[in-house]
RNA sequence: CGGGGCGUAGCGCAGCCUGGUUAAGCGCACCUGCCUUGGGAGCAGGGGGUCGGAGGUUCAAAUCCUCUCGCCCCGACCA
């Protein structure tokens, strides 16, 4: 057991984010270089994701499938933007079964082409269409430097992949995957972030267009927390995948793609943690309410069954809740709870168990409050549905906050230099401003707000007429 | 791929410079017992190491030399 306190937060938010993530149980540093163990606490979070995430699939109809993680090179190569744009960070095998092989094989880093290569044998006719599936899966991206969650050499994902007849509805779809998950960060992670268009040099490779909704972490960096493609035909074309449309003709259909990581669970640790440990918002945190008893060898046995009937009413009000009778101290248990992000803690001892009261403690509020049992289930529910939102409300204003809007380039200096955060600025859409900024400041374009407007303005680099403003900060 | 650091018990480290009586040590963790539990308890006893690997120097190597493997951090790169 560990004893001694974490790296403040406000000190060194990396060294709390790698201490805090390893001392919660969370997650470890797997073996073999750049990759993570996700522990039982940690793959709990994402369960959770998948559960609720599953839900809303199955409300557009979109199915579950799986692929293979082996994809032949020749595959992978026949869209050659996104060959080029994934190489460098390919995992390939080249030796099975002690024989080296006739084709490489790549680890998948995302199964577009795996995927679109069996749809173009399947699918024929546009009464076959929209086609719409998910996988969950691990994909492959050798990453130089590891990041528990948020840079690791194998991830964990869900991947949606669909094909349209018309591409209205493909560029539809695309935005409704957005939509999920800003409503999921907004709603389960409780973060607040940012939606919009990528830049043309951020894009995915192969894409004609790339959503993405983008959040801001304390220490003023921006993390891409999923993204939704508009594939165009290119795949289509590239994979030979058509279908005979309603006049008779062979058509290309029109292809989205959209993902969300485990990284993301990074993202949520960093944005509501603090010195103390983890801060989980109540819809995924695994466990909602720990009940610590307060054992005295001649009460044991009324306050064990006292704190199991206590237990029994939440879990029947479906709550996830966790008796910890293991023989620490109670002090040592409250400690490691908070650490642990758990959002409510019921303390049980002789007093409670007589008076048919419990004390209760909550991870995001000083104090201590005595409450009668007859209420405690209502409370809970009370304290969990706010606690939820409180922690979504602390993330906008930390966001808005930390949004600078800039008029010049000097400013925009400034505020890489001291504030960092999110800037405002407009950008005349040229790439070669956009590199300058970055190889200058480190900032490189986020977004382009959806509910951007069209404005007359000046690049912040170049001066040249530019239209909208633009969302820039330093990347993770 | 560049720069830096580190491999000694589960984890964190000392010992290395100046080789041998410190013939392998410390803190935490772990196990047993007693005791204890209202904010990270205490006492006593105990288990656990081919000192990353290979080779060399030497009467003698954790310690010196050569090679090698691995990991971490910073940068570059990166959906």
């Amino acid at each position: 057991m560990v004893t001694d306190k974490v790296t403040p937060k406000s000190k060194d938010v990396s060294g709390w984010y790698n201490d805090i993530v390893l001392r919660s149980g969370l997650a470890d540093y797997g073996p073999a270089k750049g990759t993570m163990v996700f522990r039982p606490y940690g793959f709990a979070i994402w369960e959770k994701v998948q559960e609720v995430f599953n839900g809303v699939l199955k409300t557009k109809g979109v199915e579950n499938a799986y692929f293979p993680m082996f994809i032949p090179y020749s595959l992978l190569e026949t869209e050659k933007e996104h060959v080029e744009g994934f190489s460098p960070e390919l995992a390939i095998v080249t030796i099975g079964g002690g024989e080296e092989l006739k084709e490489k094989l790549v680890v998948r880093p995302t199964s577009e082409t795996i995927m679109y290569s069996m749809w173009s044998k399947w699918y024929q006719s546009w009464r076959d269409f929209p086609i719409l599936m998910n996988q969950w899966a691990n994909v492959v991206r050798w990453e130089k430097r590891t990041y528990l969650f948020l840079r690791t050499s194998e991830f964990l994902w869900q991947e949606g992949h669909t094909a349209h007849v018309e591409h209205e509805e493909a560029k539809e779809m695309t935005l409704w995957a957005l939509e999920q998950y800003r409503k999921l960060y907004a709603e389960h992670y409780a973060m607040y972030g940012i939606v919009g268009k990528k830049s043309k040099k951020e894009r995915f490779a192969g894409a004609d267009e790339t959503y993405t909704i983008e959040f801001l972490m304390p220490d003023g960096k921006a993390l891409q927390g999923a993204t939704s493609h508009d594939l165009g035909q290119n795949f289509a074309k590239a994979f030979n995948f058509t279908f005979q449309s309603r006049d008779k003709d062979s058509a290309y259909p029109w292809q989205t793609s959209w993902g969300l990581s485990t990284r993301s669970l990074g993202g949520m640790i960093l944005a509501h943690g603090d010195d103390t440990g983890l801060i989980l918002p109540p819809k995924l945190a695994p466990v909602q309410v720990v009940i610590v008893p307060i054992i005295f060898d001649e009460s044991e046995s009324e306050v064990i069954s006292y704190a199991k009937k206590i237990e029994e009413e939440l879990v029947a009000a479906g709550l996830r809740v966790k008796l910890d009778t293991r023989d620490y101290s109670s002090g040592f248990k409250h400690n490691e709870w908070e650490m642990k992000g758990v959002p409510v803690r019921i303390e049980i001892g002789p007093k409670e168990a007589e008076q048919n009261k419990v004390l209760l403690k909550f991870r995001i509020k000083e104090g201590k409050e005595l409450v009668d049992s007859n209420e405690l289930t209502k409370q809970i529910e009370n304290h969990l549905k706010t606690d939820q939102e409180q922690l979504f409300e602390k993330s906008k204003k930390f966001v808005e906050g930390n949004t600078s809007v800039v008029e010049d380039y000097e400013q925009f200096k400034e505020v890489m230099t001291n504030k960092r955060g999110f800037i405002r600025a407009f950008w005349c859409e040229d790439e070669e401003c956009e590199s300058k900024i970055k190889a200058e400041t480190k900032a490189t374009t986020r977004c382009l707000p959806l509910d951007a407007k069209k404005e007359e303005g000046k690049c912040v680099y170049c001066g040249k007429k530019a239209d909208y403003r633009w969302y820039f900060a330093q990347a993770y």
